[in-house]
DNA sequence: GCAAAACCTGCGGGCCCCGCAAAGATGCGG
DNA sequence: CCGCATCTTTGCGGGGCCCGCAGGTTTTGC
């Protein structure tokens, strides 16, 4: 990879990250485009050259985070059982990475609330929701991949990758609207996961 | 219901209608919202008093018809086991309405042509996704009612409504993207939600 | 080194969306 | 039947978002 392309990276993810923390911090109606290009060091011109929108920006990390869930499916060993190759593959993407652990919030309660707001905007709902969407097909190639199917014509790539992460997405949900110790994001994932994969039947 | 209640809803109809025929016919970016308020018969700022974005207004369709899922389940029998109320309520969206069969569109390839165009709007996807996230929370309120779940604490209706959503989503997809008629529809949905229910087991 | 390609930036402008306050429509009780 | 309280619609104004364009600047491949 070049040095543009390595700079091309570090901007976006520079802005990705200056709109996420601002917009915690203050809100996202309170946050200005160029706030958010300012803080990552480019014009605010140049802030539209990497996304498309304001929440696109917010949106990027969520987008990446599903990426790598299909690559760490594909790096699994393929003799491993589909679903508990998913079930790790997901898991793998709630370990604390380098970024977060240079920069631990100062005050957790407040991070904690300013999420929970920046969450509650559509706007920005919308584009979680996209994102997930997007990583959909490269999540739905490595479903083929591992089960023998074509991606194109059959529906059942699609499907696991679909389910999958609107499940991942109910129990984020879960736990961001219970925000207390007493679950565990983890379990939270690996139950909603066997329920999938057992066909959710209703208890009883 | 009073009058005043009626007219409000008649107008929210008409705006989401016009705001969709005209975006089919001309591509989202070359209408505007004053277009589409002219065409329902109300002022510019009026439609901003419906919708809180141009996406919403064309959205709005969808959410009602996930919401009428929902509907439809809570007034299926309820000795019937779970999946196949499910899956009667879903297909029952995809009988054409009478707004449907009173306005055929003319020219059929091309309202076909223009739909794709639509939903290929990065704005608009994201939009039709949030509409059926917030249907989510009604479709789950149907199924914890039918399987005597809580829909607060539990994670079980969460997940299978979220599930359904996403599994059409895919089946609606698959759909528009091979316009042809050797699928259908409503066949798409029900091997999707077949899928669900016997938990997304790889073939083999 | 050098040309070509890619990128950053400022400018300008169209459009979107909202707050506000006045005018109009509607339903209710007398 | 009428006035009154309430809700709705509308015009105006403005802040902000996002994009096209064209210029100068940096990186790449040779």
């Amino acid at each position: 990879m070049g040095l543009r392309e390595q700079k091309k990276q570090a901007t976006r993810a520079a802005l990705s990250w200056s709109a996420i923390r601002l917009i915690v911090e203050r809100g996202y109606d309170r946050v200005l485009t160029e706030d958010i290009a300012n803080e990552a060091g480019v014009s605010p011109r140049t802030f539209n050259n990497y996304f498309s929108s304001k929440a696109e920006a917010v949106a990027s990390r969520h987008l990446d985070r599903c990426l790598r869930v299909a690559e760490v499916l594909r790096a699994r060993p393929a003799d491993e059982p589909l679903w508990d190759a998913i079930t790790e593959a997901v898991l793998s993407q709630f370990e604390p990475g380098p970024e977060v652990i240079e920069h631990p919030p100062l005050d957790r309660e407040a991070w904690s609330a300013g999420l929970r707001l920046m969450v509650a905007v559509p706007a920005l709902q919308a584009e979680f929701l996209r994102a997930a969407a997007s990583a959909e097909i490269a999540l739905a190639a490595a479903v083929a991949e591992r089960t023998g199917t074509d991606p194109e014509t059959d529906i059942y790539p699609k499907l696991v990758a679909s389910a999958v992460l609107s499940a991942s997405n109910v129990a984020t949900q879960q736990f961001i609207g219970r925000n207390g110790q007493p679950v565990d994001v983890k379990q939270l994932h690996i139950d909603a996961l066997r329920h999938l994969s057992t066909g959710l039947r209703p208890p009883d």
